[in-house]
DNA sequence: GTCTATATGGAGATAGAC
DNA sequence: GTCTATCTCCATATAGAC
């Protein structure tokens, strides 16, 4: 079957959605123009029009798209039956395998809320928010069981997720380090950090 | 003595400063137009001119006073003969108590370091990573002295960092919790995540 | 040092032919 | 659905009077 001349196997709004994610990433949403997506795209400028009303909401599906994904990724997880400690392990060896990848669509979701307008800006903020909601939960079931020893819950929470945030921000696929053993030194980090003690290793 | 109509205490070129501040912390350095600073000032756009060749030296200046002010503020510090856990609760708190005020300094040099041209995103690279091989050379020192046990010195950095730059994205000036509480959960936070243990304290 | 006025270019968005 | 052409506005930066 052959392919019609310039059409590509993707839509057109899903390819434009592509090209602008390393653009805006790069220079910022307010820096990169509607001509510089069309180019990217390899269409003209009015085109992207027939696909998004206007430039907000380019960034503003980019944005959602990543963050339903990184719920939807959690929720995959199955978590029943596990005990606080497994199941912060679990997130973040999640948290790690998902954002690495995905580390423009990740600074973008931080970077860009000031580029949102009001009601965006409060629809993305709710998402976030879940996530946030998942480890606060999982710390406070720890803290309650007597698993964890936190002083506060927000604190640790806000802790936790910031040193694993700031692994995107370092991160290099031909670094020292695999994946596998970044997650295995934040999982005791976040489990020392937390106070949950157990002598099953020593060797960390 | 009487002061000149219009004239303000501070020179100009510092106004100029603190104006944009606010402005490209809220809007991002490309969102933030000459037209917008001169308003804010006080002046005409030309006269923006006479302090600053271009828009790009406003925002080299906002970041390389921040970063200057921050390496100065930690080197008034008195360290010498402290050990390394005394070390790096003093730099956690000097850390969240020099931040916290200066949220929107904070917020530029990370986030608008892409609007940098190269030879000043290398300069502001610079003195970022002398702030890091603080950090580091502390845990390094830590772990050689047998005070410290962590399993990989760089990812302990990044993750000690990563928890207290968070710290800005959450903090509200009226919160529940005050700035001196902050500081000492997240010693505790760190002294654990370092693999730090003292039983000088059980209530934490 | 600040002003007014302007040069020059690029922005977001739309209309209408194909 | 994509194109060309264009509207309107605002950007950075400069020139020259005061």
């Amino acid at each position: 079957m052959a392919r019609t001349i310039g059409a590509d196997g993707r839509k057109t709004a899903q390819r434009i959605l592509d090209q602008s994610l390393p653009l805006i990433a790069k220079l910022g949403y307010s820096a990169v123009s509607m001509r510089m997506i069309a180019g990217a795209v390899g269409v003209n400028v009015g085109a992207l029009y027939n696909h998004f009303p206007n430039k907000q909401q380019i960034l503003v599906r980019l944005m959602t798209d990543h963050m339903n994904a990184l719920l939807a990724g959690w929720h995959e997880i199955e978590t029943d039956g596990l005990s606080p400690a497994q199941r912060i392990e679990q997130f973040v060896r999640f948290h790690i395998a998902f954002n690495i990848p995905r580390s423009e669509d990740v600074f973008i979701s931080f970077m860009e809320l000031r580029s949102l307008e009001p009601e965006n800006h409060k629809m993305i903020e709710g998402l976030r928010s879940q996530y946030e909601n998942i480890v606060a939960s999982i710390i406070r079931d720890g803290s309650d069981a007597g698993q964890f020893n936190v002083a506060d819950t927000h604190v640790a929470t806000m802790s936790v997720l910031g040193s694993l945030v700031g692994v995107n921000t370092w991160y290099r696929e031909t670094g020292r380090l695999s994946k596998s053993k970044i997650q295995d030194y934040y999982v005791e980090m976040t489990f020392r950090a937390l106070g949950y003690s157990t002598e099953r290793d020593a060797n960390v």
